[in-house]
DNA sequence: TAGACAGGAA
DNA sequence: TGAAATCCTGTCTA
């Protein structure tokens, strides 16, 4: 067999549905771009990444209108062997079952119409209890369902394996006149880049039934801000947003004062601080899901009700706490739009923000906007160290807990931040942990000042002002790393601890860090070799390669 | 009426 | 698997 010799082979197709992916390959890049649409990272250790195409995978590409052929012709064109056979009959029957069943306006009042010109499908549904209790057969080939059940039918649905193409209508809110700004408000420069403008264009779907909600995918940093304004542009409705701590509520209303038209006086906060509800209101998710006790209901979810809101904007929508799903099911008349850099969810609800919030309209490819200057590329190390001899012993005597936090203090981590400090005599430098007592002792090393959960908002004030004008060049900072939004740039982050955390977790804090720059970013995360941190480690690499970054794992002797 | 602080939640 | 952080409400103080 003779190949183009320009030909590159870095995907290995499994008849499982697994696609590993060869790091070392130089088609490895082009690669990772054109199969994301479809398929999701599940491991990435240092040599060959496995991704999986699993059935929402492939469904949310169905309903971005790729193809079976398409996923199969990439399939094909980056794979080193030739692909099962079984794969392309799994994947065109999986991606077939996107849009056999439709939801549609009904005569009756009060009702839909489910769809199912398929007679054994039609079989299928009416066999399962949990959906047949919620449908009624209805002409020739449909049920009726109760406009109530919108949002449950399609969670049940899902389930069974028919995910539902919602094309019933959406209802339009209160009008409210949004206008994006040319410029900022002091004068500034600003547009809306082409990749945000394309989202906020693949969201509203022109108007066509089934669009006018779903999900955007976007990499830290890459402005999802900027596409919920250029959604609110196009929708020009009352709307509430919806984001995970009172600083990205702050953040939304700056921004929103700062590149909109829209008067302040019209832009509402609703928090435990201040409970506003304006045409724009933006809101957290703790306040939605606080109740007095556990059997009581949850009194702010009238928030939603307050007014008739035309557009709702989930911000982070992976981290959207289950009790809000319940609301969600329950209004899905209303346009809305998930905002996310990553559609894994560790409580494996992923099938929920597909069937409440909608389904994955829009991502870029990393490297595009890498290319284009719009995302910091960031070199990662990892970097393992022994345990000193005198902690051995202890470790391997000590449980399970205990030897994650010996792992996690090993002592020898200080000296490598003090050689890596060394190294980086120009740059910007915030060292991160999770431990306070090791921090504290890192920061009296270096004799630089520390950040923590305790530091008054005044010193961490000063700090930052400090940091910013260059007078200090290091800050150690504790897990306040991972919610500060105000956190100065730097172009290096040094990790000496890490949780066993999620990777939401880690998305926090290396977006937060990792922000679009002049120059390179270096990451570096310390690890214990031959201990439990290195489990840890493998989540992490997890998250990195997600996120597009390369990374690079070395041993260091510090003796 | 604003703030500081304690306590529970997830 | 555990530690540390946040957010929200309610109460107390000036």
């Amino acid at each position: 067999m003779t190949e183009a010799p320009d030909r590159v082979t870095p995907l290995i197709v499994q008849s499982d549905g697994s696609l590993l992916l060869d790091v070392h390959d130089p088609g490895y890049e082009v690669a990772r771009n054109d199969i994301s649409p479809f398929a999701e990272l599940e491991k990435s250790p240092e040599h060959m990444h496995t991704y999986r195409m699993s059935p929402l995978s492939l469904w949310n590409a169905a309903s971005a209108s790729f193809s079976p052929e398409f996923v199969l012709e990439t399939l094909i064109r980056y794979s080193r062997f030739p692909v099962p056979e079984n794969v392309g009959f799994s994947v065109r029957e999986t991606m077939s079952r996107f849009g056999r069943v439709i939801l549609t306006e009904a005569d009756e009042p009060g009702h839909l119409i489910l769809q199912v010109a398929d007679e054994a499908i039609r079989a299928e549904i009416s066999g399962t209890k949990s959906v047949a209790k919620l449908i009624e057969p209805y002409g020739d080939n449909g049920f009726l369902v109760r406009l109530y059940d919108r949002g449950t039918i399609k969670q049940e649905l899902v389930k069974i394996g028919w995910p539902v193409k919602d094309e019933a209508p959406l209802l339009d809110g209160d009008a409210f006149t949004v206008q994006l700004r040319g410029t900022t408000r002091n004068g500034g420069e600003f547009t809306v880049r082409d990749y945000q403008s394309e989202a906020a264009r693949a969201f509203h779907g022109n108007g066509l039934p089934g669009s006018g909600f779903g999900t955007v995918v976007l990499p830290c940093g890459a402005g999802k801000t900027i596409v919920g304004m250029a959604v609110m542009e196009k929708a020009q409705t009352n709307t509430l947003i919806l984001t995970t701590n009172v600083a990205a509520v702050h953040q939304w209303m700056d921004e929103l004062a700062d590149k909109t038209e829209i008067d302040p006086d019209d832009i509402g906060e609703y928090t435990g601080d201040t409970k506003n509800i304006k045409p724009i209101t933006i809101a957290t998710y703790q306040i939605l899901v606080w109740r007095a006790d556990r059997e009581s209901d949850f009194p702010h979810f009238s928030l939603f009700r307050k007014r008739k809101w035309g557009l709702i904007i989930y911000d982070e929508v992976h981290l959207l706490p289950a009790p809000v799903f319940r609301v969600t099911a329950e209004i899905q008349a209303i346009r809305r739009l998930g905002l996310t850099a990553t559609l894994v969810r560790e409580d494996g609800r992923a099938d929920d923000v597909f069937s409440l919030v909608g389904p994955k309209r829009y991502d870029v490819p990393w490297k595009e906007l890498e290319k284009k200057g719009w995302i910091a590329e960031a070199y990662c190390h990892e970097i393992r160290v022994d345990l000193p001899a005198d902690k051995k012993i202890p470790y391997a005597v000590a449980d399970r807990r205990e030897k994650f936090r010996i792992a996690s203090e090993n002592p020898r981590k200080i000296e490598i931040t003090r050689q890596l400090v060394a190294n980086h005599p120009e740059d910007h430098i915030l060292v991160i942990g999770q431990y306070l007592d090791q921090l504290a002792e890192i920061a009296s090393d270096l004799d630089v000042p520390i950040i923590t959960g305790k530091t008054p908002n005044a010193e961490r004030e000063a700090i930052y002002h400090d940091f910013r004008a260059g007078k200090t060049r290091i800050i150690v900072v504790s897990k306040v790393a991972n919610f500060a939004i105000d956190l100065p740039d730097a172009s290096v982050a040094i990790q000496v601890s890490g949780t066993f955390g999620s990777r939401q977790e880690e998305a926090q804090r290396l977006g937060r860090i990792l922000r679009p720059k002049k120059r390179n970013s270096t990451f570096y995360s310390i690890v214990s070799r031959y201990t439990t941190e290195e489990q840890f480690a493998a989540n992490r690499q997890k998250f990195l390669t997600e996120q597009g970054y390369k990374y690079h794992i070395e041993l260091w002797n510090t003796e």
